[in-house]
DNA sequence: GACCGGGATGTTAGCGCTAACAATCGTCCC
DNA sequence: GGGACGATTGTTAGCGCTAACATCCCGGTC
């Protein structure tokens, strides 16, 4: 902050040993101050502080890592952060990991696949983190993580099942099983599903739970139809949907393909929710402006982020806990104004 | 990826000592393969990369950053990375990293103010970043990205014009004057405005793009309205302003505010085109599924983050060039259904 | 045949920090 | 009053790497 005095060349930034000599002190006992150990004189310790106040000290991370073989730095990877999912947990892991005073390195995959998995975790490992947390949700990911993991302590967020990988994830199954079961206690007869994209978790669970969810209440079983997450496949399986005239309630399996529906819907002149509703995944900030505001399935990605973290932060402690921990959050079912019984 | 041989101590990584020893030769030459450096004869390059590959050796970033003195990392500082703005900027500015062959470090700033900005950066430099980007799209963070410009190279993204700080924005007047021209153009007398929340550079941006575009037209200029960017608000301002018999034509100053807004309108039974022309801003990727499509503004967050990385990189190389550059980048007008000339 | 030049390799000296141990000083106890 | 003890501070030795310089060996030169 101050000028930086004659002593120590302009040039060149401050190191400990100059923090040291301002303050009358050997190196070592700035290196205490500044590690918060004991036994340093209240007097000293106030010296070394207006020292390193005055020279504008800031620690080299790079030696205090060389020495302490640590590097309070953790990665992620994540797929496509543009999307609402993926974004909202690297929020939430990104706000854990500064409380628990990590930095976070991140790497976005291109592609998915298992290569590029690998990869990420390799260059995130040539930087030295400490941990990584994985955001992938799509099948393929699940393979690949427990190859991953092998060399560096590593959690998976929002992926599906590895064995060998500890993760945390959100009860997909159940969330899509809590809108059926809402539609059909609304006293429809069965519900039609439009699904996610092969190859995602989230989408082949939250089909798996619609489908068990009309098996044990013995409904029918429709064939889902299948969109790729997108308003504009949900606005094509909509077109499909309004045409059937037996259809009445619909569980798509996120909030933008619901939206492209209701739009659908709308220019078929099919009423929603008086003829058919609908309910959604996700609960995204702006589902409760759709029209009709959108019934759905809320997922806690800042309370999956947070808990991520932990996990990893655990396991950072404690390389090997006997069996690869897995976390299940259970979702919750908002109700709106999509989902009404039928007339 | 084999075993460990016998001469390492199994519970010890590899150093480029243990590598030297195994190919026959000294450190300095495993070093030279490692940096590409000539003077290598080919076969005893070979030799080494069979060593590195057997040992699983991987260089010791903290020991090489302390030595050439550089981290290969660059910090992101930004502000709520969960909205489709910042996280896209995010992922442009990774992207262009990845390929510059640099880290990146993310800190998200919890709220907005001068001090959350100069300790994110802070923090940032204590773990050596060699630059930082901004993302910070709020006036009260324009003032102070000259301080915490001081001491590391910095660039702003989609921040508001500072003098000091070399930056690339969208051009948000340019655009709101686009989307009041093109409904003007349609015939429209004038054009209401839902602005965004007090102390967003985009929000004054886009208000005062409108406000120039109505008085070059010598049009009237209604008192603007003002939102929060979310569909909540929107749904507010459209409320009001479907009471208003004489409004036929709104520019909102997000996508998400026209969501709200058409859905106060289409309650109020007053129809979207045919009464009422809407123009948005943003292009999310639901806007061409509203009801009816969005005819909005495109601003392009990867090509911002692309260019505002190129920016910071040239930075790197040469600490100051004579002034701050400042690029614009013009957004483009999509025309979808929601506007048309007034009945 | 001694000399020179340059490619290939080795040796040495840190980078700035922390851990381990050594030294110093005062105080307390019998 | 002497020695033990604990609080405080200093000294030394690396962490694993790169830069700079030294060394070696070879072919070509005159």
């Amino acid at each position: 902050m101050a000028a930086r005095p004659a002593h120590t060349p302009a040039s060149q930034t401050p190191t400990m040993a100059d923090v040291a000599q301002l303050a009358g002190v050997s190196h070592q006992t700035v290196s205490r101050v500044l590690n918060d150990q004991p036994n340093v004189r209240a007097e000293t310790r106030a010296r070394i502080l207006d020292a390193i106040r005055e020279l504008g000290y800031r620690p080299n991370s790079a030696a205090r890592q060389l020495v302490t073989r640590r590097s309070q730095t953790l990665g992620v990877v994540s797929f496509d952060t543009t999307l609402y999912g993926p974004a909202s947990m690297l929020y939430g892991i990104e706000q854990a990991a500064r409380d628990a005073d990590y930095f976070i390195s991140i790497v976005s995959l291109r592609a998915m696949n298992r290569g590029s998995v690998l990869e990420a975790v390799d260059r995130l490992r040539d930087q030295a983190v400490e941990g990584v947390a994985v955001i992938a949700p799509q099948t393929s990911a699940a393979g690949v993580l427990a190859q991953a993991a092998a060399g560096v302590p590593l959690v998976g967020a929002g992926c599906g099942p590895a064995e060998q990988v500890p993760m945390v994830a959100i009860d997909q199954r159940e969330g899509a099983a809590m809108a059926t079961r809402h539609l059909l206690d609304l006293g429809h007869r069965t519900v039609h599903h439009v699904a996610g994209p092969v190859g995602w978790l989230d989408a082949s669970g939250r089909a798996e739970g619609w489908r068990a969810e009309l098996e044990r209440a013995g409904r029918p079983v429709p064939p889902p139809l299948r969109g790729d997450w997108s308003a504009r496949s949900g606005y094509a399986a909509g077109r499909a949907l309004a045409a059937d005239p037996d259809v009445t309630a619909i569980f798509c399996a996120n909030d933008h393909m619901a939206l492209g529906l209701l739009r659908a819907f709308h220019e078929a002149g099919r009423q929603v929710p008086a003829e058919v509703s609908v309910v959604g995944f996700d609960d995204i900030p702006e589902s409760s402006y759709f029209t009709p505001p959108l019934s759905t399935v809320r997922q806690d990605f800042s309370e999956l982020g947070r808990r991520s973290l932990e996990l990893l932060l655990g396991r950072l402690e404690n390389p090997a806990p006997p069996p690869a921990e897995h976390v299940l959050i259970t979702p919750d079912l908002i109700v709106r104004a999509s989902a009404r019984p039928p007339a």
